[in-house]
DNA sequence: CGGTTACTTGATCGAGCTCAATTAGTGTGG
DNA sequence: CCACACTAATTGAGCTCGATCAAGTAACCG
């Protein structure tokens, strides 16, 4: 016993959704202690997946949903014809897997884009715990219903036809979402490949590039590799069509 | 009162669940009769509604799903920028406004595209209902699963390039879908415009003009104004990349 | 360091958008 | 019941945006 005293031992600190950064975003929002002790107990945190790793696969049978910890995550649909469409990008406080509540299996497939932490919840104990307390129900109801106001999110994006406002809703849309997590909204890491982004975007890889450069050009915001500098989120966010962020209201 | 007598009075005739025709794809598939009753009880039938008559409109706070009945309902999410996108059709037996489960208000806007009748679900109440019966609990998240992986169809759909892929994916999946429903999935009527069409598939609307003459050219339907015959679904089908119908396997 | 993957940038081409003119339905009120 | 107005659908001509293909560069990893 002696021996092991000196090695830093990760699984000495207890990860809990009490003492979870998370918190105020993900499935314990706002539950009452007693509620939280039950969800926390629970749940299960897995080690760490690596870059390329998967969560789960289309036409697994699914008997757990994934809450994001840390790092990141996308998720795509393969078509009968075979190719791939990603159809999101999951970050921390985000579940992953639900689209397999429907019939109990999974519709895609889901992969980590770097390291990362999930905790997974088995569905079963999950619906029992809903069952006895609604704070934990109206949770799950909260998180499906961002899942599906993100899906359709999406699917607006998908309907801009030019390519520029694709992009800039979808840098918009992550700066918010980064934000969100109190993580810096103006600079931050892609985390996926060029290659993903035109797809999830639907447009070509060489388009994404382009987009990006021009918008660099413009001074827009700042590129190297994945490393994003936002110098003017506001012009992004006309692009789009969204107001300007209220910072102070004028008359 | 013996006035009245002769007069057809369609309110006598009590339409529940239990006599619905829609039992096998609605909320009450696979329940037993106890918990049929249960949630037969806390359902109210709303008068049907017009053509363009409206469920509810984005931002509106949310008490209610409904299921739809007959007829058919489209909803559409109005961007920032006033521009509107159609996310779905719906058809009997399909629940409408579960985009408000997350925050309790509406994300998009639901109105009939012809005369269609609704049941009317009080969200609380079946809450309720859920957390008493796990039977209806399941149907619930079976049905919020159905309209997720929905939407992720439609964004594969989406990620097609060829506008002819998208129509074929459209129209295939029409057909199954009211073929499910115990309807022609050979002919029938589209309940929406040309200009709805291609505002949901992410096409001009010439475009969508173009596509049906096209294909009406090739021999693989017929289309007059609304009305569709379709003859070469397996066609279609190939075009998605679908397999073709299995009706006898072959070796 | 060699091999692989990710990214950048250029030139060309075509699918589908736009705009416009015309026809076919639909509904409304006198 | 018809005339008028309005909406829906069709079809054509030209043009633009972004896909495709290709070649070259930069980062990463064993």
């Amino acid at each position: 016993m002696k021996k092991r005293a000196r090695v830093i031992r990760m699984s000495g600190y207890k990860v809990s959704c009490q003492n979870c950064s998370l918190a105020g975003l993900c499935l314990p929002k706002g539950l009452p202690a007693v509620e939280l002790n039950e969800l926390d107990s629970i749940i299960k945190r897995r080690a760490p997946l690596r870059r390329h790793e998967r969560l789960f696969g289309a036409g697994d049978g699914c008997r757990f949903l994934y809450a994001v910890r840390s790092g990141a995550v996308k998720s795509w649909v393969t078509s009968t014809n075979g190719d791939e469409r990603i159809i999101g990008f999951h970050l921390p406080g985000e579940l992953v897997g639900v689209d397999a509540l429907g019939d109990g299996h999974h519709s895609c497939t889901a992969a980590a884009l770097e390291t990362t932490s999930v905790c997974r919840v088995p569905i079963e104990a999950l619906n029992t715990l809903a069952s006895a307390y609604p704070g934990i129900n109206a949770q799950v109801q909260r998180l499906l219903g961002e899942v599906l106001v993100q899906a359709n999110e999406l699917l607006v994006l998908l309907g801009k036809k030019g390519a520029t406002e694709r992009m800039a809703s979808f840098l918009v849309n992550l700066s918010g979402r980064l934000r969100r997590r109190g993580l810096s909204h103006r600079e931050f890491s892609l985390t996926m490949t060029r290659r993903d982004v035109g797809n999830y975007l639907g447009l070509a890889l060489g388009t994404v590039c382009r987009l990006l450069a021009e918008l660099q050009e413009q001074g827009v915001l700042n590129v190297h590799r994945r490393y994003i500098q936002i110098h003017d989120l506001d012009y992004l966010r006309a692009i789009v069509g969204l107001p300007v962020l209220p910072s102070v209201v004028r008359l």
